[in-house]
Formats: structure tokens, C-alpha cells, sequence
DNA sequence: ACCTGCCGATTGACACGTCAATTCCGTGGA
DNA sequence: TCCACGGAATTGACGTGTCAATCGGCAGGT
């Protein structure tokens, strides 16, 4: 009965009800995992998965400030994401943007102490989430698996991205 | 170096520098990964990846029609979500909802034939994006661990959702 | 009959993302 | 001088998601 269409044919082209069980599985309980870890912070911090990120990014950088599209760059987001993400954080007092002397239409973005506090507060509770809902939930051969699983996707993907 | 702290209070705690490389990897690498998939769902059959959800659920269902909460169950959604997205498939014709008869305040949601087609045109080229972008890009034995992950993350998700 | 409570579903307000304009400010031709 | 172009950032429109009301009808108790 599988013999009707040639595993190089059938193959080709479609997953099989196994495999496509298992994208099923695996992509719904990632992203149960990632609203769950951010659900943890937005209790503990008061502070989106993106917020976290922006601060991060801005509580390592010199200064503690950064140019938007360096921002942008470091973090991966695209530009306008960013501003819009910028904008709510400003309203909320997390951070403060001004004029770039240097640079035409450059924007330094700078985190405020009220943004800084909120960081230092929403840390350590967050990576306690990433170990209970993660970690722990795996044995140190899944644990290493799962990082080869996202080597080779990421390294799929790129191959993909240009064709 | 490692001994000041001994392993049962910092592997309690927080997670290594390793583990957390892990984390980011495999949370934003999963991210990309649906993203493109939906990305391609979206050229290649103008449809989300919600859309998608939806015309599946109906269209293996009795008559291609479903109550409202019956369907918000099956997929997993909340009631309140599944309400604004049917309103937008409605205004787009893909859907229909009338209210029941037999249920007070029931919804039927039921298939146009618009809608049935989209699904039809979209499906076989969403089952080949996550063959090239999923399996494609994963061995035998990782695929294998893949589900073995899924499975773990989501029976200890299940675990800490009460307590 | 009236009131209370529940249940199914919708609605509104708001956060978040993407895409396509648009603004602001240069600089380099014509 | 003027204008076209380009880069940095913002804006607007809209789809999407969550949370907290809200609506409408049907119990069940008094």
C-alpha cells in the first residue's frame, strides 16, 4: 500500500501524517512555552517579551544608550516595529529618546532609571521561568538535541531565505 | 570555580550561560520558523495561519459546520479570540454564521463554498512549506527528538499550569 | 411575577506586528 | 538656485491577540 507511490515521489513533496504530527506537536507547544514564559514576566515585571528585550539590549550598551536603527540591528527587529515598540515604552517611562547630535535625523535612545529599575526587577524571576518551564522540563541529551534541532532550522532557513 | 556554588542551589536557581544559548536559540529560531511558514501560507493562498486553523476544523467537521464553542475547543482558542476572527472571515466571505436552533445564543459557523476552496487551494502548498522548512531541514533521528521534546515541554507545562 | 445567576457569544479597549506611505534632512547634480 | 535622490525614523491603516465588560436568554428559587 505505501508501495502505490514511491518513497521518492511521496517524499518529496508531502510530510507523511507522522511527521506532520510532529510540526503539529512542535510548533503549538512552542508557542504555548513562549506565552507561558512571557505570561511569568508580564505578573513578575509588568514587562512584555519585547520590552525585555529592548532593555537588555539597552542595559548592555554603552552608556546605556543606543541609535534606533543600531538598536534595531542588534535586536533584530525591523525599524518600524521598533518605533512603535519605542513609542509605548516612552509613554510608560521605561525609556527616553533625543535628538542624535551627530547623525541627521538619528535618534539616541536612552534608558531611564525608572527602566533600569524595571529590568533589575523582572531578571532574575525571568530567567527562573526559562529554567522551570524549560530546562527543567528536559534531560540534558533533549536539552542538547534541542539546540542542534535549532541549529540546523536556523541554518535551513538561511539557505532558504535567498531563492 | 564552579564549586562555590554548588550544583543543587544554582541548578535550582537560574539557568548556565549554556542554557540560556539554548533558550534564545531555540525560542527565536521556532519563531522564525512558523513566521516563514505563515509568510508562505499568506502568498501562496492569502490566508493566516488562523484562516488555516479554521477552514481545517470545518472542513473535516459534520456538514461543514460547527457551533462556535464547539470549534473554540477543538482548535484550542479562546472564545473571545475566535469572535473577532470570525468577524474578519466573514467580512472576507470565507465563513458564515447563523444563529442555531436548537441551542439559546448558539452560532452556527459553517463553510462558504469560498471558503472551502481557499482551504483546497492552500492546503497542499502549506503541507510543502513545512516539508521544506521543517523536515526537510531536520534528520530522522532529530525529527524523532523533536517530538520527544514537544511531548516533554507540553507534560511539564500541563504540570505547573496548576499549582 | 420577579430577581438572581449562569451560559454562550460578542464587544471594546488596548498591546503588538507588518506593510506601505510619509517626513525630515542632508548632498550632489543640472 | 533648485530639484531629485537617499538615508533615518515615524506614521497610518489594518490584522491579530488578550482581558475585562457586556448582552440576551433561560433556568431556579422566593
Amino acid at each position: 500500500m505505501t508501495s502505490a507511490t514511491p518513497e521518492r515521489q511521496r517524499g518529496r513533496q508531502l510530510p507523511t501524517a507522522e511527521e506532520l504530527r510532529i510540526w503539529r506537536d512542535f510548533i503549538e507547544t512552542t508557542e504555548a512555552l513562549s506565552s507561558q514564559v512571557g505570561a511569568r514576566l508580564q505578573t513578575d515585571a509588568a514587562l512584555s517579551p519585547g520590552d525585555y528585550v529592548v532593555l537588555l539590549a539597552l542595559t548592555e550598551a554603552q552608556d546605556r544608550q543606543l541609535r534606533s536603527s543600531a538598536l534595531a540591528a542588534h535586536i533584530g527587529w525591523e525599524r518600524s516595529r521598533l518605533s512603535h515598540h519605542l513609542g509605548r515604552m516612552e509613554r510608560r517611562g521605561l525609556i527616553r529618546r533625543q535628538e542624535c547630535p551627530t547623525v541627521p535625523r538619528g535618534a539616541e535612545v536612552l534608558l531611564t532609571p525608572a527602566g533600569a529599575d524595571a529590568f533589575r526587577q523582572a531578571t532574575v524571576p525571568h530567567l527562573r521561568a526559562i529554567r522551570e518551564l524549560f530546562v527543567d522540563a528536559l534531560t540534558a541529551d533533549q536539552l542538547r538535541a534541542a539546540g542542534e534541532i535549532a541549529a540546523a532550522l536556523r541554518a535551513h532557513l538561511a539557505t532558504r531565505r535567498e531563492d
